[in-house]
DNA sequence: GCCAACGTTGGC
DNA sequence: GCCAACGTTGGC
């Protein structure tokens, strides 16, 4: 069992529309790390922290988990990657709504807590719209809540 | 293979 | 809207 943190803008995708659909597919990533990660290290079941970016308050919101491992995007994405499906370069995976939080765990207060300062979120210049988390900061995040 | 230009992300 | 960070592209 792992974890994982995955962004995404509300005006874009909120939580509440993925309590809505209950599940999506995480598609149009356009990143070499991002889409590694999908498509060779998340696992069904997997837990995954719904943050939202790019808002008034950017924080972590809720809760899914991985529901469909990786598998090929074939949606056309503003003309870039191919459309090939025997050589696909780029990959999503399914998540499944499971909860949100009571409150919004804000940046702000996860830069604040001690314990999470070695979050993948929280280091300089990290822009992938996926990352791992440890177990420990699951746990140190969810305690906050 | 270097590196400048350009585009995107995302906090503020 | 600004700007820092960083990935990608393309000329050489």
């Amino acid at each position: 069992m792992a974890y994982w943190l995955m962004k995404s803008e509300p005006d874009v995708y909120s939580i509440d529309q993925l309590k809505k659909d209950k599940t999506t597919c995480w598609d149009g990533v356009r990143n070499y790390q991002a889409r590694n990660m999908m498509r060779d290290d998340m696992r069904k079941g997997d837990g995954v922290l719904f943050y939202h970016s790019n808002c008034a308050e950017p924080g972590i919101v809720g809760i899914a988990e991985v529901s469909k491992e990786g598998y090929p995007d074939t949606t056309i994405y503003k003309g870039k990657g191919n459309p090939d499906p025997d050589n696909p370069t780029w990959y999503m995976v399914d998540i499944r709504y499971r909860r949100k939080l009571k409150r919004t765990i804000t940046l702000a207060e996860i830069k604040a807590e001690p314990a999470l300062a070695d979050m993948q979120l929280v280091k300089r210049g990290n822009r992938l719209s996926v990352m791992p988390v440890s177990a420990a900061d699951w746990e140190a995040l969810l305690a906050l809540e």
